[in-house]
DNA sequence: CGCTCCCTTGAATGAGTTCAAGGCGCGTGG
DNA sequence: CCACGCGCCTTGAACTCATTCAAGGGAGCG
């Protein structure tokens, strides 16, 4: 019955250490496996979920990514984040049980399903997967912090450049390449996410790519020059203990 | 030798329903007080902690008013947070242990002190505390959200508007009133929260002041016309179920 | 081939910033 | 008690960066 579209698998997921199975054994991790449902893949611009929904369970990006973002009142919307694999969806609806974004696939996607009730029940079993997930909310509130930094603070070139940069880690960090690779997202998303119009999210594309910096090919971008990318974006970092770079 | 600066008693503090002890029995809330510790009052801008300290406790504001700030490599920072009365300071330190932001007293303060290590058995013996500090982690992550919304998207008077009507809104709910309050931030904090200049901040006072809609003398703000404030402010609001209106 | 969607580029406009000057309140010291 | 200085705030004028408006290019698809 269940998993139909993939076998669920924890264990053998190559994205585990990024996961809530970070920091578990075997057993636990095969514990962990037994409550994440699988859901059939979500096409793009599909809705995983909506604004305002009953939040009954959380979701992890296995293949994909995602956009999600808070509509207004006045049919504005302001995009919050981006998903990419490993990446826990749903958190903000820990307020009150409905989720505070909608959450829209940027392609073909999937993902692996926690519905909480069962979340609630492992923690009492693995204290580790509790540890986990509150170093994951952790990690979703200060980069919602970063977020308030960029948008608070930047130029149009700096947020576009620290926006490339974000990109190129978060892939590097998924295995796949840091200097190479293709946005999941339309210009459109870029802007609405940087608070920007995307002419001059275009522009700032073609002065970077004017200076060196990186070769543009539609969705397609290449980091030539890493160093002078890292030049534009380093004035904005906070001040932090351990640097960034790598 | 503790507490002897303030008697801490969770049972008739004021506070109370809107801090950790929401929702818990007598008994509770006595074990809970128990593991709260008491600290000298802070001047105005003490710093309470600094980014990247270690996070031994979280913070609740008793009396007075905080800032949170990120502090950048080039030495311009962002205001993240003002916190009033009840509200927990140090969650953006749940990712690894140390303080994200910096916290300064916009006034002579006090803070109840919640040791994590204490924190952390009081979960195990009274899961209602773990349920109400989830609640309050998602108030927190909304919170950023609806401050992403607002950097994004908005217009100097939109921002301002929205300011004043948080405010507003939070005072109220203290039991102060909600049309007329003091200002603990200096223009220049409002300017740097809202991404704006103090220029700014002060023509849009000016502005709304002379549009009818408040009063202002110095940090004393009156709202004179709740009914057009909110006008402004409403095509900004994520639409939600419930109103924000009462 | 022709349509649509997405993106780029140019020119004009404008919201907010920057620069500059001055006012007000308050504490300190003469 | 007043003078002075300092921090904080306001206001005006010039400027600038990003937006808006407008046009057109190119990929993908029926």
């Amino acid at each position: 019955m269940e998993s139909i579209f993939h076998k669920v698998d924890c264990l053998h997921c190559r994205l585990s250490e990024l996961c809530l199975s970070n920091g578990l054994n075997k057993e636990e991790i095969q514990q962990l496996t037994s409550i994440v449902k699988s859901k059939r893949p979500i096409k793009s611009d599909e809705f995983l979920y909506r604004q305002n929904d009953q939040c009954e369970s959380f979701y992890v990006v296995r293949s994909g990514s995602f956009r999600s973002f808070i509509s207004n009142t006045d049919g504005s919307e302001q995009t919050i984040s981006f998903y990419l694999s490993g990446e826990l969806m749903g958190l903000d609806s820990l307020q009150n049980g409905r989720f505070y974004c909608s959450v829209v696939a940027m392609e073909t996607s999937t993902v692996c399903e926690l519905p909480l009730a069962k979340l609630n029940e492992i923690y009492l079993q693995i204290p580790a997967v509790q540890a986990q997930m509150t170093r994951i909310i952790g990690r979703e509130i200060a980069s919602d912090h970063d977020k308030i930094v960029l948008l608070g603070n930047r130029s149009a070139t700096e947020k576009m450049a620290t926006f490339l940069l974000m990109l190129s880690q978060r892939y590097y960090s998924l295995g796949y390449s840091g200097t190479r690779f293709n946005l999941s997202m339309r210009r459109y998303d870029i802007a609405n996410f940087l608070g920007l119009t995307i002419e001059t999210v275009s522009r700032q594309l073609s002065s970077l790519s004017k200076q060196g910096i990186i070769t543009v090919d539609q969705r397609g971008i290449q980091i030539d020059n890493m160093d002078l990318l890292k030049t534009i974006v380093e004035p904005c970092l906070p001040k932090r203990v351990s640097s960034i770079n790598k």
